[in-house]
DNA sequence: GTTATATTTGCAACAGCGTTGCAAATCCTT
DNA sequence: AAGGATTTGCAACGCTGTTGCAAATATAAC
């Protein structure tokens, strides 16, 4: 709890309970939430549009991190602890089976060689298959 | 062009106009297209709903395949031939200077360790940095 | 604690992507 | 050239995410 009133602080974010909530939710969750889950989590208690623009500060603070899927889908989730913006490693699982989103890791790993003339900056690796709970 | 009609009728789809003026886009473009870009490539002579069922369905068919952007958006390309659909590897370039999405391989590469229980199907490697053509 | 200013919230409206239902047009077979 | 099956266009819809503006709330100053 202090710790959420502290990231607040940090970023210089004051402590309305929309952004107290949201950030309780993503940290209790255990896998990445897209906006509608939060918002449901929440109990509809928050408009849409602050919801996503709650999210988007998040985003730009770097507090959160989202994750993209096939077909257009984004989902949310807290931004394991000082994650430098560039030259980033980001590792992701999605169960084929639940579709649940897990953040697996944010160190580097080995990475293939790219064509002549690609310079890369960071990597993210999104892993399909089947997760922890779902493997009987 | 006779390639074209060949991989329209392996996969058992007839030859209309439609489909072979995004299949002829997709080859000749050398970056992934969203649905917008090619229908504008197009000159609008399709309508938004025909292209969207035709992109289906050769995703269906692994004619192409799609790459999802942050932010939800997505890209379609043609599949380098016969990529066996399970057990894959990807790897996309997006150059955050032109926004252009490059088909890197779809070869096997290093993968990092899981934790216990995550049983991994298919790997989907998305590189940001500079492309070839804007670095000068 | 009260006031004033800045920030945050809710509402309404909008834009874009992708989908479905249905009727009209087109394709493939014979 | 005629038949039925497939594909296309149109209208309408749902979902995600955004913007403008007014009301509510938070922060700072007194």
């Amino acid at each position: 709890m202090n710790d959420i009133y502290a990231l607040l602080e940090e970023n210089n974010l004051s402590r309305t309970p929309c952004r107290v909530e949201i950030l309780k939710t993503l940290s209790h969750a255990g896998v990445a939430l897209s906006e509608s889950e939060i918002r449901d989590k929440l109990g509809y208690n928050y408009d849409r549009t602050t919801v996503y623009r709650t999210l988007r500060n998040f985003l730009n603070q770097n507090v959160i991190h989202s994750i993209s899927l096939e077909g257009g889908e984004v989902r949310y989730a807290m931004t394991p602890h000082k994650d430098k913006p560039h030259g980033s490693h980001h590792v992701h699982f999605y169960c084929n089976q639940c579709s649940g989103v897990y953040c697996i890791s944010h160190k580097p790993f080995d990475t293939p060689q790219l064509p002549a003339g690609f310079s890369p900056e960071n990597y993210d690796l999104l892993v399909h298959g089947k997760c922890k709970k779902c493997t009987v």
